[in-house]
DNA sequence: AGCACACATGACCACACGGTCACATGACCA
DNA sequence: TGGTCATGTGACCGTGTGGTCATGTGTGCT
């Protein structure tokens, strides 16, 4: 939608460099101080190429976070879990998925998951809000639903309010798990960004007991009350 | 430390428009795309006045989230009440005086919140960059020796983690507060900044009811476990 | 009156930005 | 070979930026 077709059919190495001189450049800037400039330069492409491929820098980076970090988000999280947690109303079956795919997405994607983090930081970009917007009502409407069924089902505590519950989750799953991992790992995702050499990744292990830290008190905070 | 004694002088009538006008730039973009002469322009003052009282732009938005809103916002949490939650290592107290104070403070001041919030989401500028580093690294160590006395005392789930607790705490009376009240209004920060009068402001009731439904998630999620 | 000094002003600067467009290049077909 | 068409190119444009500085203005002291 956001790409024209030039780009798609771009030689597969082609396409490649412009896509991480992008990641590069939305990761490390906030999205109105990142430079189309530097994005032709990083990519070795003329600028007048790079607006044959895309409208202009909002669709550039729309296309960025919207299908392509989408699309490789979506390796990470089992589409079988998701839709079977969403069958049995088991919200938190499917925060312990979505949360470890989120952890791993991070780690192999740091800059990636930057970039897309920062639509929700807003913009003066109209098409940007609106799809920030979309984001965030999507979002919400899933959980909403989650919610409710978990509480039909006696899996959730039924005073719980969905309106609370909502945002709760969309923090715990984006900018707060990212915010954790960090400081697990003894520092911050900028830190993280520019000197990657300078901390081991989490092991397999570790994730493991980050998530099921993290997963003990949701489980807690959200489960029905003891009669 | 930001501002000039030049400012510090200023009649309070012109100091306040000055201000209003940052907090209104800041809370209206993004740092990058803030522009001093819009603020100069709204506060009817000279581009050359504006740079005897801040060294540059940088200085004037460090002094607006770091000395003013901290100014403004402790005037929102009973120091008093801080104290004793501190003394008594009783983080869910301590957690009920934030959050509360941090909607009402939200509700007053809207912009001045949007602008503070924009901290975290990073800029090219250095100094900007080792303020937020300084704000996550007083965060983590407050949050830490609350975490650490609440367990000693029995208070807390001694399982908890206080690397996992520390940015979940920071999240709830930070970015996540302001989404849920939102939500809770049936509006985002941004609408409700760019159209106040479409939303009625929570009755204090409301307010109450808001603080006790997070606080009944957090409670439950970081209490011992039942014996 | 004369001087000194703190503050106010806005024209001006170099710069980087996003975006355009007239033209070059090269692949393909007739 | 000549023509067509998709794609590549970078000099160029208008605009807005953060920041400067020579000059003006007012106030108070001597």
């Amino acid at each position: 939608m956001a790409a024209k077709t030039t780009f798609e059919n771009l030689p597969e190495e082609k396409r490649a460099r412009i896509v991480e001189a992008a990641i590069e450049e939305f990761g490390a800037h906030p999205y109105a101080s990142a430079s189309t400039n530097r994005i032709v330069k990083a990519a070795g492409i003329s600028k007048g190429s790079m607006y044959q491929y895309f409208e202009n820098k909002s669709a550039l980076y729309r296309w960025l976070v919207w299908e392509h970090a989408a699309q490789v988000k979506g390796r990470y999280v089992s589409a079988k879990a998701y839709g079977e947690a969403m069958e049995t109303g088991d919200l938190l079956g499917f925060l312990r998925v979505a949360m470890r795919g989120g952890v791993v997405f991070t780690l192999d994607h740091p800059r990636l998951a930057r970039a897309a983090l920062r639509l929700m930081e807003g913009s003066a970009d109209e098409e940007l809000g609106r799809m920030k917007e979309e984001h965030l009502r999507m979002g919400e409407q899933v959980m909403r639903m989650f919610v409710e069924k978990g509480q039909r089902m006696g899996k959730l505590d039924p005073d719980l309010d969905p309106e609370l519950v909502s945002p709760l989750i969309a923090h715990a799953t984006g900018p707060m798990l990212v915010d954790a991992m960090m400081v697990k790992m003894g520092t911050t995702l900028d830190g993280y960004l520019n000197r990657p050499e300078e901390w081991t990744r989490m092991t397999e292990a570790e994730i493991d007991g980050f998530v099921d830290g993290v997963m003990m008190i949701l489980e807690r905070g959200l489960a029905p009350k003891p009669a």
